[in-house]
DNA sequence: ATGGAGATCGACT
DNA sequence: GTCGATCTCCATA
């Protein structure tokens, strides 16, 4: 099976459009080992400067948010930890907004991801957190700045999602009130959802 | 130069 | 439920 590339226009849409619409989308990474894809099941919307959450707060404009700032469709990787990040850039120049991609369902490439997680690992287990599936997938910082619309790694057509559900963010407690914000969005029932 | 903090995960109790 | 791991970036001095 062949992925083709979404076409890069598909990008320029507002972040919460965007981060709802990426539901059902196809993720897919190629490496030497392996090409690796799953469907996204969970995504969370970063607004730029108003959202005290994002790196970008406040036109933060550092090293690591540089990518934030350009043309939509691109990614940007954070290391959190032990673990890698993986976000799509949104909005339109100069708008620093992302929106990370919390959690897949693994749709090709599965002994792959079991080879990279671990052969103990429930299925469940390979891609339902963020920094899950970047490992399960090969995604690391190396990937920043990459273009999202074209390989190696790169959205594509999937299925379409019903039953979106919408809800506050996870893990960002001592953001004030941007805690509150209802900027998740996930398939509901989904078991490769995050908890 | 150095220290602190963070969009997490897994092991252990 | 708590805690430790062990990274990179950024703010201080």
């Amino acid at each position: 099976m062949d992925f083709k590339p979404i076409d890069r226009s598909y990008f320029n849409q507002p972040t919460l459009y965007l981060a709802e619409s990426l539901l059902g989308k196809l993720l897919v990474k190629e490496t030497e080992e392996g090409t690796t894809a799953g469907w996204i099941v969970e995504t969370e919307a970063y607004k730029g400067p108003k959202d005290r959450a994002a790196h970008s707060f406040g036109n933060r404009r550092t090293k690591r948010t540089e990518v934030m700032f350009g043309p939509a469709g691109y990614i940007y990787t954070y290391v959190m930890h032990t673990h890698c990040l993986v976000n799509i850039v949104s909005g339109e120049l100069d708008k620093p907004e992302a929106v990370l991609i919390r959690a897949v369902e693994p749709c090709m490439g599965i002994d792959l991801m079991y080879e990279r997680r671990g052969l103990n690992k429930k299925k469940v287990e390979l891609t339902n957190g963020p920094g899950k599936l970047t490992k399960a997938m090969g995604i690391t910082n190396e990937d920043y700045g990459l273009p999202s619309f074209h390989p190696p790694l790169f959205i594509a057509e999937g299925r379409m999602s019903v039953n979106i559900e919408i809800g506050t963010r996870i893990g960002i407690e001592n953001s004030g009130e941007a805690k509150d914000y209802l900027w998740r969005f996930w398939e509901k029932h989904n078991a490769f959802v995050s908890k």
